[in-house]
DNA sequence: GTAATATGTTTACACATTAAACAAATTATT
DNA sequence: AATAATTTGTTTAATGTGTAAACATATTAC
């Protein structure tokens, strides 16, 4: 039950039933494609007329075109199939990590052109914008375009998606940086959107076409990596915040005595199950400690300690388990605060799911106040799904299928 | 950004701009009556046509009421003021703690009539029920009505409000018990709504008339009484979760291996500054582990804890202090969670505010992410507001200016 | 070739916002 | 006291929606 903001409040006008109605119709075409007018008809529960009429109209602004015919087997005129018109250009979505940066470049409505390229993250901020202006640009130019639709990049740290400022990204040494104002002066007239980690996770989880996430299925996404990274989903939104910082579960404490954090606390549950303390905890040292410039030369990584659990290594898997614990005593204080209906898991240790699940399980009901909330479904997003790219991704072609603000 | 969910949407129909246009027109004489129907047309920026015919459809169902005609200092016929219509019935709040129930009638807009009665409270559901009954009806002959437009409930535990289900109230030794349905066998055909204490206050925030709570303000309510109840606002509207149990921070741990919670789990929030846990701190003993029962009977409460820490007894000031480093370290975990634009604090602890705002603010410091989020604007509700009742009393009065289901 | 059937369009209508003209009521001015 | 100016609230006509029914089009089955 929403209330209505009597200070900031959108009225309907003549046209308001129409937008409505237009951006559902974009939308089911978008989840549906191929899909006919008469097919919109039932879907809405209106009549084909119209239905005529908003396509005509999508049509004319070529956010929509017509394709082949289909074929029925009953008696009757075959259907024009309708399909989101992608031709229009292109989206690059950039997933920067401590170790290296990663881009993917998509049409219109992010499906994929070509492949995934990477290559190694510079740690100074110019030359992270000069390094990036000549990989999009090749990208592009390889594409055979010269501009794109927009730039949607994921940042593992802290930032203002608004301002578009870096606030805090431990891991790159980064505090206070106006990236998205050093990007647009690299790229002219190009949509830049920054976004966290965590939270684009959950946007590629809410814009998938597959889409099981939307309206009353509340859910949290879950990066664990280098850092630990949350995204909250509120009525198929994604949770901001006042400071556009909202979803910092990573530092709920376990306890507030433990081990000491990358943000400075003490016993924050990213500072349990990072990937960099389930490492140190094997090694039974602190490899946290590192500096930054040398995370890319640590050569053991959190997948050499799954391979070595899985080929016998008893204190590897020990490891596993302990970590393993400390996530479901941390997702279980997510779970009670939001109540989701459900919880995606992403991250390397999510590889390692077999091994350590019924650790997470039993830690979950450990600590969630009712068996309903322990039973709460819990989803791992593999890593070939590349969600933080495909969360970039949606910072750009979402706009366009988002719901109208009314009331 | 919302997404449209493609399963479950609302079309726009040929009424339906008149529907959001009439709410809004229903919400804005609620918040700035007395109003003219000119006053609405600035407010809404449409001209008075509109608003003539809006108004007038709301006059016939007796939703609005017109009054006296206003006095302009400036040429030209005099405004007549429209009033939302409350003489149409009563409403029923009712906020159940462990030592005593309190109730509170209102006209249908949440208007206080008459005095907050109280009674204790019967342990037992079926007394429960019928002591209910009986205050209820006997409010009810003393305002001169038969019946009510609804009754709302508060109750201090976890609660299904769908399903109308007490899932656990450990301050009462309720589990899983129906009271929704016991209570509609009490009192035939009138609504029944049942909430939690944290969310209810929540609520009282979100519809109370001067209402800073709307739109892009994001609020958490942090109720601490005898347990710790918390209710979350995002967009204007009640975070409930899958379950109807979200918002439980009061069980996120401060330490894992900390003193034992009511919750049966070991180091929540709740165990370190529910006024039990305070009062317990000052008297070196475990004062929660008494009998439901025997709550009532504890002579020495809070509200004496503060009165002695004012009086000069460095051990009450220290138990409070102490309290206050726990409230800022929790508060922090949840600002960083959720990152609203306020946080509003009840119970009685606020009456020693001034003694520890400075540890309460401190602790958030220490724990928040970024200067901003250690700045989180922190409100204080005084007991004298009554949030739990108002919120009652929302849940009543509140459906008729939500905001309709669109897109 | 004809009937049946499904798709997509057109037409007429109902109902909403909206702009402009109008009636009503009040104050200031002559 | 009469008139002009001004504001409120209503009416009228215009315009843009959704909606129902009729219609044209295309295809299959007989």
């Amino acid at each position: 039950m929403r209330k209505i903001n009597p200070k900031d409040f959108t009225r309907a006008t003549r046209g308001t039933s129409r937008e409505i109605n237009r951006q559902i119709v974009l939308t089911l075409i978008r989840t549906h494609q191929p899909v006919s007018r008469a097919d919109l008809a039932r879907l809405m529960e209106t009549n084909r007329a119209n239905i005529t009429l908003l396509v005509n109209e999508l049509l004319e602004e070529k956010l929509v075109r017509e394709g082949a015919r289909g074929s029925l087997r009953v008696p009757g005129r075959k259907p024009t199939f309708l399909y989101i018109n992608s031709a229009k250009g292109v989206a690059i979505g950039l997933d920067v990590r401590a170790s290296r940066t990663y881009m993917m470049v998509t049409d219109s409505i992010g499906k994929q052109i070509g492949e995934i390229v990477s290559f190694a993250t510079r740690f100074e901020p110019a030359e992270f914008v000069a390094s990036l202006g000549w990989q999009v640009r090749k990208a592009l130019s390889e594409v055979g375009v010269k501009s794109c639709d927009g730039i949607g990049i994921v940042f593992p740290g802290m930032v203002d998606r608004e301002s578009g400022v870096v606030i805090n990204a431990p891991k790159l040494g980064w505090k206070y940086v106006p990236l998205i104002e050093m990007l647009e002066k690299e790229f002219e007239g190009t949509e830049i959107h920054l976004e966290n980690s965590g939270r684009a996770c959950a946007l590629s989880q809410i814009w998938s076409t597959r889409g099981d996430v939307h309206g009353r299925n509340d859910s949290v996404f879950v990066s664990v990596s280098d850092g630990v990274g949350v995204g909250v989903v509120i009525n198929g939104e994604l949770l901001r915040g006042k400071h556009n910082t909202a979803g910092e579960f990573g530092h709920i404490p376990l306890s507030i005595d433990g081990p000491q954090c990358s943000c400075g606390a003490h016993g924050c549950w990213e500072a349990y199950i990072s990937n960099l303390a389930t490492l140190s905890r094997y090694f039974g040292r602190d490899v946290s400690r590192r500096q930054p410039e040398a995370i890319e030369a640590i050569e053991f990584t959190i997948e050499d300690l799954i391979t070595r659990a899985r080929g016998g290594d008893s204190k590897a898997l020990t490891a596993l388990h302990s970590a393993a614990r400390y996530l479901g005593l941390g997702l279980a204080s997510v779970i009670n605060a939001i109540d989701p209906s459900f919880v995606y898991i992403g991250g390397e240790i999510t590889e390692a799911w077999d091994l350590i699940e019924s650790q997470v399980r039993e830690a979950i009901k450990e600590r969630t106040l009712t068996r309903e909330l322990g039973r709460t479904s819990i989803r791992i997003v593999p890593a070939v799904e590349h969600p933080r790219l495909r969360g970039a991704i949606a910072l750009v072609t979402a706009p366009a299928f988002a719901a109208p603000k009314v009331a």
